[in-house]
DNA sequence: TAGATTGTTAATCGATTAACAATC
DNA sequence: TAGATTGTTAATCGATTAACAATC
């Protein structure tokens, strides 16, 4: 039942334009409280770490909010992205897993700032539960189903250890969780239809790891013609 | 002086071939201690959660390690994939800025085990001084460059609010370091030949928050012809 | 009008995928 | 030898970039 064939006024927005979106975002944010009221792309571009081809190639996407000889106006093109991500509006978002890491992001002023806010923490551990967290009481793991409807939760962040990961996703997608921002170095499971981004730390190390030894390795070969004696 | 020409035996590896080695190198430690002691490209595409195609062809950039017909060797596979992301040997790391992230990477088991030593915490705030996080001490910022020489650091990570980042990270550059894992949300700006990876806590959620309304607006759409009443 | 800068086109580059010959 | 599975080729797809016409 239901196709999702009309779609409507679904400009089809490239992934690697999405995932640069909130940092155009940021970017502008900045700007605005330089008091910057005019940029053009290339200021923009410099400051989000692009080129300015790639911004205004991402920003056609979404439609024409700049003006030719002029640039762009700081705030107007602010609230477009903001709009287009959907975080004009604020999301109420579930951190289950209240370890080390669980803490670290119940604390992360980020999310409340960028229009996230941490509606439950929760832990499987009954010696965390009563314990309050960044002015948020951390509550039996058996809660998720009732304060996802309750709130309407469709994002949750999974800190646990990686054994309980796939379990914790499987009970948020039970729950109606539709899209899961994973911190447990596992890969999950999940049905058609939930997002699932991943953060992965060491993997983060291993990549730079990789590149360093690159470098030595070059390194080594060049000096060889470089007789540095 | 000194060109990076000749380059040897610098099979080129693509980035996203790169990033997808650990994940492949998780999924065989993960196999070796069920006590697999083979596997297909299909079942390690699985266990990584790729398709197989990609998996093979991201293998074969390394060398020929498998066996046709039979499949690979786990405990093979896994020793050639360590080796050439450099993981084989152990990596010092130095820890900058011990808030609650901070606390949260020092305390975090997976570096040790896959091939990173946390050799320095760093703050710049005195009252952190001495104190000892996950059996490190604490340390002044101003020693990051004694540090670095002392171990031959070359990878650092920055976990300190935004308006530090930049100073942070051209205090490691001077310092000789020449990969940066930069948590804190804001563009770094480093010379050629340094590397920065970095993790942004709100951008991964805005992407996902993206997707969401993505799919409310879509189901609404859909809800139309559906004619739910 | 002249100078500046956007939005878009077209070319290039890199990544993914399916298919299959090679070979155990 | 027959069945299985790799390693590689070639086609496809998506992302990046340079260049420039449109237009303020």
């Amino acid at each position: 039942m239901s196709a999702r064939t009309s779609n409507d006024h679904a400009r089809d927005i490239p992934e690697a334009t999405v995932a640069r979106l909130p940092v155009y975002l940021r970017a502008l944010i900045t700007l605005a409280e330089q008091g910057t009221m005019t940029c053009s792309s290339e200021e923009l571009a410099t400051a989000a770490g692009v080129n300015s081809a790639k911004l205004r190639k991402d920003l056609s996407y979404l439609g024409s909010y700049g003006t030719r000889g002029v640039g762009y106006d700081v705030e107007y093109l602010r609230y477009q992205i903001a709009r287009e991500i959907g975080v004009t509006q604020d999301w109420p978002v579930v951190i289950v897993g209240i370890g080390n890491l669980g803490h670290a992001l119940a604390n992360y002023s980020g999310f409340r700032s960028r229009g996230f806010r941490v509606v439950a923490l929760l832990d499987a551990d009954p010696g965390m539960h009563d314990e309050v967290v960044a002015g948020v009481d951390v509550r039996p793991f058996d809660e998720l189903e009732g304060i996802v409807v309750e709130h309407s939760v469709a994002i949750g962040v999974i800190a646990t250890p990686a054994v309980a990961a796939q379990d914790v996703a499987d009970r948020m997608v039970e729950a109606g969780i539709t899209s899961i921002l994973n911190f447990a170095p596992t890969v999950l499971g999940v049905p058609d239809g939930v997002d699932v981004r991943k953060v992965d730390l060491s993997i983060e190390l291993q990549i730079l790891a990789y590149h360093v030894q690159r470098k030595a390795a070059a390194g080594l070969a060049g000096s060889v013609e470089e007789d540095s004696a």
